[in-house]
DNA sequence: TTCCTATACGCGCGAACACGCATATACAAT
DNA sequence: ATTGTATATGCGTGTTCGCGCGTATAGGAA
């Protein structure tokens, strides 16, 4: 994990509950179909909520809320400008965990097909 | 997000909600400072059950339940010895997503105190 | 066999959460 | 002011999930 051993012998800080729950809520955020869906439409381009709406398929107040998640988290930043805001993605390491995750998943299913294959 | 562009041109592959689903369980097996506990105690050793009762103060049917929710994501595996059943890190990936984590969240609350601080 | 230890599994409760719906707020236009 | 559009927020409900407790299964020792 990433709180044990920091290179040169620095202090290594022990993981205490509440830096546990910090990181697990982070990844609670993207533990959601929904806002997945946000973040792969918001890759690239700057939407609205109404645009994510219709992108999405989710019901707005529905939307909001996810969003506010994803905001407090720090994953999409807010721009307001006259009657809309603009959501855009505001980590890049976001993308980055998603791929990374993606690429288990590719290995894992391709292990899966495999094995039904060989038999 | 990883699914948009295969680089090369291939197919892109769109994210459907199974797949989005699947990601999605990946990123829920990590949002839990329990598991995610687990996971630092078996950083570079391998442990018993009952080891990782007394490293993670957990009751051993909870435990026993969080392994089975890790180990069926791939992120632990099991080895049987006599009584024991051993359990270790089989999926180096976990680490990265962790550490990943952990960098964002220092950076975040460093900003966070940067705030208190200018006032 | 019987007994003991280690691990897994089933049940019930309470908390957290996603969703739909209604409503409130923010801003622009007239 | 009023009206309309875009976004946010509160409520009620159903579901998921973590946890504690008891019990079942697996394996070893006597």
């Amino acid at each position: 994990m990433c709180m044990t051993t920091r290179k040169g012998g620095r202090p290594k800080r022990e993981p205490t509950p509440e830096l546990l729950s910090l990181i697990a809520g982070r990844f609670r955020a993207l533990a959601e179909p929904a806002r997945l869906a946000i973040l792969h439409a918001l890759e690239g381009k700057e939407l609205t909520v109404t645009e994510l709406v219709e992108a999405t398929g989710l019901g707005q107040g529905n939307l909001s809320k996810h969003l506010q998640q994803l905001h407090a988290c720090g994953y999409v930043s807010r721009r307001r400008d006259g009657l809309f805001v603009y959501y855009a993605l505001s980590d890049k390491d976001v993308l980055t965990l998603c791929e990374i995750m993606c690429n288990r998943l590719e290995h894992d299913l391709d292990e899966s097909h495999k094995i039904v294959a060989a038999r």
